[in-house]
RNA sequence: GGAGAGGUGGCCGAGCCGGUCGAAGGCAGCCGCCUGCUAAGCGGUUAUAGGGGUAACACCUUAUCCAGGGUUCGAAUCCCUGCCUCUCCGCCA
């Protein structure tokens, strides 16, 4: 959420901001919604300090066994006045909570303006697409046959999107995230291991709601979500929180399955892990200092990389413009991994610096030291990697023309083999 | 699931027969004084958010004693609902 004072004293910026994502918001609604509100706020807090003065004075007098009938008819009048004020007050201030929770965040100055993933800017490429001397098989290809995933049994289980592995297969998945979380820990992340059902107050604060509901499975009774990413559960452990400057920056990694309903990306990546309604992600977690933030998001991308490169994955990293960013980032790097079975490069990992945005919606803030007040942490996220993904990328750069599929080095001692056949 | 207890400021902890309570006291923290070996002693001070105000402070004001409703001129204090925590019993991975 912006800051809604920041918007006030500051909306030509901020409207020259969000045209930048095409988000079309009018901030006029918001405008007049406040003009009205600090009226009515102001005569409200007058009634109510007079109210104040006049009880206490009631007070005085009833001690002094004197008669108040008067002036507590009078107030009687006042807090009628109030009750109504605040009626309306109340109303005024759901419809601008309602309207700026579906602004989304303003993109930071370096983002490349542009409209959808065609103006993207690669920043870099990594490592060396390996060259066959056969025709590079798709991931199911290659996993069928080795019987390590089965499509079929997971569709019969629960439905379309969801697959069952096997045998080496399911220790892949278990082998990446123990090698994914060794590595994050080994670099000072704290691993944690969150709820996978939320409530709705979390899914707010990291932005999944109210706008994106429609992406989530839900649970009825008690109402719950399930997280689509770590970064719910993760982000909301300091929800409404002061944290102290000296805690700063507080790094999390943490395993999770993740759960998303793609609604809306029917007959997309329909065959194989790509798209799944329930995958295996490892994720990092930061909050730091609003001047720190800028920094982190480089590092905490360096991290995700050195995990492809330590898998001799070759990889680029993109950074998205502001028409393909995600709602609550204010600057997003993705880091697209090589896949020689579909000759391109694919999503692995989303690294997003939020800046005050989560932090302000999730009430997330800190003291410096000997200072007054309070400022909002700055959140950083990203993915380290989302795993089934990464077994894609293992599967199709590690496979051989006899269909079985040698074991990146560093996985080796998680797998105990280092051949899959 | 059944029966109780409780949620107060950074922490501990009073208040809870409604008014002088943003809230005693203690601890921790900060400033100063005294003493000057560690320690102790004395005085003062220390919440967050919104609105107004200022060049910036100061300052004024509103709200906040888990959350949301209600009663009342007035609620931390009374009533209702929800959430959470703890103890005991039952059940269970």
């Amino acid at each position: 959420m912006l800051d809604p004072k920041f918007v006030r004293e500051n909306m030509d910026a901020v409207k020259a901001a969000l045209e930048k994502r095409a988000a079309g918001i009018d901030l006029s609604v918001f405008r007049a919604l406040e003009d009205q509100r600090l009226v009515l706020l102001r005569e409200s807090e007058d009634l109510r300090n007079k109210r104040n003065v006049v009880s206490t004075e009631i007070g005085r007098l009833k001690r002094e066994k004197q008669d108040a009938d008067g002036l507590m008819k009078e107030m009687k009048g006042v807090a009628d006045r109030i009750g109504e004020i605040d009626e309306i007050l109340k109303g005024i201030e759901d419809k601008t909570r309602l309207f700026m929770l579906n602004v989304p965040n303003i993109p930071n100055a370096a983002v490349p303006v542009g409209k959808d993933e065609t103006c993207n800017l690669e920043v870099r490429k990594w490592g060396t697409p390996r060259a066959f001397d056969f025709e590079p098989l798709n991931h199911w290809d290659i996993a069928e046959p080795l019987g390590i995933i089965d499509f079929e049994t997971g569709a019969k289980i629960a439905g379309a999107r969801f697959t069952l592995m096997k045998g080496a297969g399911a220790r892949f998945e278990r082998a990446l995230m123990n090698f994914m979380l060794d590595l994050n820990t080994s670099k000072g992340y704290t691993e944690v291991f969150p709820p996978l059902l939320v409530n709705r107050e979390s899914m707010t604060g990291t932005g999944q709601l109210p706008k994106f509901e429609m992406d989530l499975f839900r649970v009825m009774d008690p109402e719950l979500y399930l997280i689509p990413t770590a970064e719910v559960p993760v982000t909301n452990i300091h929800r409404g929180e002061i944290l102290r400057e000296d805690q700063l920056p507080i790094c999390y990694t943490a395993y999770t399955p993740c759960f998303r309903r793609e609604a809306g990306s029917y007959g997309k990546d329909v065959r194989g892990l790509i798209r799944q309604h329930q995958f295996n992600k490892v994720e990092l977690v930061k909050f730091c200092r609003p001047e720190d933030s800028e920094n982190e998001l480089e590092k905490l991308t360096a991290d995700a990389e050195d995990i492809l490169q330590k898998l001799g994955l070759p990889y680029r990293v993109v950074l998205l413009c502001t028409g393909d960013m995600g709602f609550s980032s204010a600057m997003t790097y993705d880091i697209e991994v090589w896949l020689p079975g579909q000759q391109l490069y694919r999503e692995i990992s989303s690294c997003s610096n939020f800046g005050d945005f989560q932090a302000r919606r999730a009430d997330i803030r800190f003291k410096r030291e000997g200072k007054k007040g309070t400022e909002f942490v700055h959140t950083l996220n990203g993915s380290a990697l989302a795993i089934g993904r990464t077994l894609v990328a293992v599967l199709e750069n590690y496979q051989m023309q006899d269909g079985s599929v040698i074991v990146p080095d560093v996985l080796q001692k998680y797998m105990g083999c280092d051949i899959v056949k």
